[in-house]
DNA sequence: TCAATTATTCAATATCTATTGAAGGATTGA
DNA sequence: TCAATCCTTCAATAGATATTGAATAATTGA
């Protein structure tokens, strides 16, 4: 993730909806969810409302998109996610690793289960 | 920090800008930089254009300031910048650790030296 | 093919954001 | 105290962003 991919990630996350979206789409998984289960889910929003933050975020590549009949089904992306945080990481916290560390410590209860495979 | 805290943080972090000023100051140490040098760090940019952003940030959280003599020095919040990755990791990544493992991988290359202090 | 369903695109509007240049406040050294 | 230094605040402006409602496109089932 470059500078430019970075400011866009952060300007798609600084809105309040997009960041609501973001957050269903990594609890609903690899599956995703249809842009109108989407809209539901925030409060009942109108669908070109939906389709604008879908597609703001869709370009700062947070998310993906895929059609199944009339439903066009968004999906987290894991790999822009895990890359975000790379980047706090490793671009702020370059010598500094007072930042980091304690983010480190705080994940070991959270993602405990997968420590192993991370080899940590 | 809580949802208006990410936020704000993402907002802050999403103006080129504003994103060379953190690195800048992360790199900088705790001693922090003045005003003055933080500008001509950034290409010379005005002194009002700089304490637009510089406030901006602080009132995000992201950094903080003090007085010293005819300066304000401007430092990076490491508490700050932690509680976010952390944001990202607990809220984004809950569930789904396949988000985050990456990053605590790609991490261990970084912040190695500190990864015992971590007790991780 | 036609109507219904699902979602995007477009135009208009209101609001927010970033930049500039001028003015003002705080601090220091002479 | 006075001028210089350092920085912030303010007003004006240009540009970006979010929302709404109407129009359009794609797909399906009858």
């Amino acid at each position: 993730m470059n500078d430019k991919q970075a400011l866009d990630a952060f300007s798609a996350l600084s809105q309040e909806t997009r960041l609501r979206i973001v957050r269903l789409l990594v609890q609903a998984g690899p599956d995703g969810m249809a842009a109108g289960a989407i809209g539901e889910a925030m409060d009942g929003a109108s669908s070109s409302r939906m389709s604008f933050h879908l597609s703001h975020l869709e370009h700062a590549g947070l998310v993906q998109s895929r059609r199944e009949g009339r439903s066009i089904i968004y999906s987290a992306s894991y790999t822009a996610l895990s890359g975000l945080i790379q980047f706090l990481m490793r671009d702020c916290c370059q010598g500094h690793p007072e930042v980091c560390t304690p983010a480190v410590a705080a994940l070991t209860c959270i993602c405990e289960p997968a420590m192993d495979s991370a080899h940590v």
